[in-house]
DNA sequence: CGTTGTGTTGGCATCCTGCCAATAACTTCG
DNA sequence: CGAAGTTATTGGCAGGATGCCAACACAACG
């Protein structure tokens, strides 16, 4: 038996990337502090000081993930711009858009930003604060508004908030189906960037 | 000197609300995992057992702070439920509660609820789940609907959201003025409960 | 003033984490 | 095809934080 050696070496960026989905996955159920680097090593089938070797630390870990479920991968996928249009439309395109995005990753989304609460963190408050930054900035473009307009993106931002809590009533609390989401932040939306920003 | 005895002792009660009391301001400025019990015992003047004899752990601790600073105590004393002026005038009234109930312990809260993110912990987005409960309750009734309405509450809670982020915007980021905040939100709620529940 | 009840303390045992030097898998060159 | 080199990977060690528990002492009571 030449085969099944003890140790197994892959290139960095693969074994970063296992690392990263066992991680993902822990976290997605359990909160930080009830998640061991030895049962994120062990998922991983790997030593648990590779995960300082790769990592930092614990955290480094920690915020590795949740950048990646914040940062709404499919954001520069898919953005056809669409200036043309009435407003009413291109407004329910783009919250048609941002049900889907998130519906894709639902599971590790939900895990990280829609349990819409508490971060305990600043630094993940950064990138969750981030990541509505670009999905609001995402938003402001598709409507056709601009996107560099100080007082709008604040507006823009608290819709963002308005989502999320939305996002959690349908997908958490299942107290709104997806049908009315769509129409209670089509309606707000369609309602503020009507409304003159005063 | 028969003065300054190596300990004190205290009915349980007050002792208690001591503890909290330290551990809240810390929690307050610091993470949960930043904060350890040794600084609250210091800060408490206290054996750092003693934490552990009037909560279950560490992690009991916080949870007593998250909880009071979650229920917006103030929201029992005030709450004149006018049913006497026009729909704006009583929405406007609600949003004035909020602000004004937020502002007056807004360090604490905003460490924990308003810093708008992530909820690594299930329990704690319970308790935080539950605030808002009741927040959007006292906004329905303040306003004058119904509140055991489920979808007119879930529509009230998707705005709780609104109202988190905008408040974050207002008093975090200073991006709005605290006139520009209550007017979004007054805008908003008004446009919101003027509309048909479809 | 001795006794009882319990608020309070200090230290022990355990678990988790970050660090680091040794090891071995894979590659490359002779 | 074999040996040397590179570095991905491992295992163990030390520090720190937490939960637990038995001993202690402050206050009230008889």
């Amino acid at each position: 038996m030449t085969t099944a050696p003890t140790r197994r070496r892959l290139p960095p960026d693969e074994r970063r990337e296992s690392i990263l989905h066992a991680a993902a996955r822990l976290f997605g159920e359990r909160p930080f502090a009830q998640v061991t680097t030895v049962e994120i090593a062990r998922e991983a089938g790997v030593a648990r000081g590779l995960l300082n070797h790769y990592f930092q630390d614990k955290r480094g870990l920690y915020l590795e993930v949740v950048r990646r479920s914040v940062l709404l991968p499919e954001l520069e996928t898919l953005s056809p711009a669409r200036t043309s249009g009435s407003l009413a439309d291109r407004v329910d395109a783009a919250v048609q858009w941002f049900l889907d995005s998130v519906d894709a990753q639902a599971t590790t989304y939900f895990a990280v930003v829609g349990s819409e609460a508490v971060a305990d963190d600043p630094e993940v408050a950064a990138l969750v604060d981030h990541g509505a930054d670009l999905a609001a900035r995402h938003v402001l473009h598709l409507v056709g508004l601009d996107a560099d307009d100080p007082l709008e993106m604040a507006r823009v931002r608290c819709y963002a908030g308005l989502a999320r809590a939305t996002l959690h009533e349908w997908s958490v609390r299942h107290t709104l189906s997806r049908q009315q989401a769509h129409e209670l932040l089509r309606d707000v939306l369609l309602f503020l960037t009507a409304q003159p920003t005063d």
